[in-house]
RNA sequence: GGGAUGCUAGCUCAAUGGUAGAGCUGCGGACUUUUAAUCCGUAGGUUCGGGGUUCGAGCCCCCGGCGUCCCA
């Protein structure tokens, strides 16, 4: 450990409130009173004092003694007698009360020059409640077990968006709700792992550093090994390794981890996401839409205890029951008037696609033209139902396999709820060969300029010429489907999202 | 990418182009049953950064930074 003090020039900048605190730091540790204990004799939590003694009639001594810790929230110092509201992490409270008669004259002036709101503190005494019926421990003694050295935020305005985000520890410490939404993303993971693991599945982690980025459309960060000397790409998707997986015997697998796209931030996207994705042997895309659901309403019942979720602004969202299905083309007709299949030409695309304002990108293919004017026709009519779209173009699906009846298509399913993408599955393309051509149509695509085509990858292709059994796969936004189940913006539901730096 | 809008005390917010204020927090004092304790007193500012207009800029203009909302 390095000790370097630069104090006496910080000092002199430090706001008034700051330098107070460090100076009830100093004044701790002169007084032989160490700010920060390495251990404390702790036999009580707040939760469990609250479970032990849930209804103690007012003024009753109970005589069980324990030694509990908390940060201090709000304090009422009266002159012999103070009070203090203590919070454990999990949101539980208790009053700490100390008393001239039982801590003596030294250690209540010292509780009282040196504690603030924030500082933790712990305290030992009898478990007793306050004439006003308050459920209090009675301290005996109370040592500091750790001086904060910046105020906290007022607690009864709320803080602004930046700070909650950037500050997450203050937004925990200050705001239920935000407690309440890491719990929800806790029991939602915890709940999809056990219903995979239910069904079979093995969780199973893949490379994050990739020598070449593959299974999405997107750009990728770019990073770089300096021990082997070798251009890196952070994932933008796991999808060639879990198929590795497959051909390698593993029948069910699944892998909960982040991916990483180079692209911009807004409300439902993040350039660090969550993401699920699943894979099961001898499926095909219907049995996964139906496992898709059930993983969401058992997530759903799992945090709510039903599956109509209920949104933070009280609004209330029916999961339940079998979803709705619609074909992609055959909405997409309804909604233009016109019949369109894989068939349609081209210039009929691009004349729909401005005929509504939609500038076609110049390397846009066919099928991409038709998932936009889609988007732009067809999502706005859900009504925020979970609805499977159904039967994907087969030139933006370079992994999925040729639908089985439907010339032009693949067996893709998007999963929308709330109006936006919430999860995708396939029939997987397992043959070899097709998969080969369709990765040289992508890689001839990434040669006129389309920097999110994918990449030709030798050593997959090489795998699933071994034989990968006939799959299903999945990919669910874990951050979506926490957005789904509280109503929130994706950087609610992400506990550190990223964001700039303060000064430049 | 375009438009709108915001950044002021530790926190949340005020302030016609004319002396930067309030509440909470802090500090000093009173109080042995408080619950956002109360009461008395008091301190606290590079108004995001830089430039410009003006007798005078938190406010108007320009450039930059960091957000929020809407649109594509």
């Amino acid at each position: 450990m390095t000790i370097v003090s630069t104090e006496p020039d910080e000092e002199l900048e430090l706001p008034e409130q700051m330098q107070i605190r460090r100076d009830k730091r100093n004044k701790l540790a002169a007084q032989g009173l160490d700010p920060y204990p390495v251990a404390l004799p702790i036999t009580a939590t707040i939760a469990s004092v609250r479970l032990q003694f849930p209804d103690l009639e007012i003024d009753v001594q109970t005589g069980i003694k324990v030694g509990l810790a908390g940060r201090v929230i709000f304090v009422r110092n009266t002159g012999k007698l103070c009070f203090a509201t203590l919070r454990a992490g999990d949101g539980t409270e208790i009053q700490g009360m100390l008393s001239l008669a039982k801590v003596g004259e030294e250690a209540l002036d010292q509780w009282k020059s040196l504690v603030d709101l924030g500082d933790h503190v712990f305290i030992a005494g009898e478990v007793i409640t306050s004439k006003r019926g308050e459920l209090s421990v009675l301290a005996d003694t109370w040592t500091m077990a750790s001086k904060s050295l910046r105020p906290l935020p007022v607690a009864h305005k709320p803080m602004n968006d930046d700070s909650r985000i950037r500050q997450r520890y203050l937004d925990l410490i200050m705001r239920p709700e935000a407690r309440q939404m890491a719990q929800t993303r806790i029991t939602a993971v915890g709940q999809i792992r056990r219903s995979l693991e239910a069904r079979g599945y093995q969780e199973i982690e893949t490379p994050m550093l990739q020598t070449m980025h593959g299974g999405a459309t997107a750009r990728p960060f770019i990073t770089t090994s300096n021990a082997f000397d070798l251009q890196l790409f952070l994932r933008i998707a796991p999808e060639l390794f879990l198929k590795r997986a497959v051909v390698g015997g593993m029948e069910r697998v699944f892998e909960i981890n982040r991916n990483f796209r180079n692209e911009g931030s807004d409300s439902t996207h993040s350039p660090e996401f969550a993401m699920l994705e699943f894979y099961q042997a001898y499926a095909d895309y219907r049995e996964m839409a139906k496992l898709t659901r059930e993983l969401i309403q058992e997530a759903a019942q799992a945090v709510f205890g039903s599956q109509v979720v209920t949104h933070m602004d009280g609004t209330e969202h029916d999961l339940s029951g079998e979803w709705r299905e619609v074909s992609l083309y055959g909405s997409l007709s309804e909604a233009v008037g016109e019949e369109i299949t894989p068939q349609t030409p081209r210039t009929r695309l691009v004349e729909l696609a401005k005929s509504v304002g939609l500038e076609v990108g110049t390397t846009w293919v066919e099928g991409k033209i038709v998932e936009e004017l889609f988007e732009h026709h067809v999502i706005s009519t859900f009504d925020g139902q979970p609805t499977f779209v159904m039967d994907f173009p087969i030139d933006t699906s370079p992994l999925t396999r040729d639908h089985r009846s439907e010339a032009g298509k693949v067996e893709k399913w998007d999963l929308y709820i709330n109006g936006y993408e919430q999860a995708t599955g396939y029939s997987e393309l397992v043959d070899p060969v097709v998969q080969r051509e369709r990765l040289m149509e992508q890689s001839a695509l990434g040669a006129r300029g389309d920097v999110e085509a994918m990449k030709l990858d030798e050593d997959f292709l090489r795998a699933l010429e071994h034989g990968m059994p006939p799959s299903g796969g999945v990919g669910i936004g874990v951050d979506r489907l926490l957005m789904t189940l509280t109503g929130l913006g994706i950087r609610e539901t992400i506990l550190f999202p990223l964001v700039k730096p303060e000064r430049a």
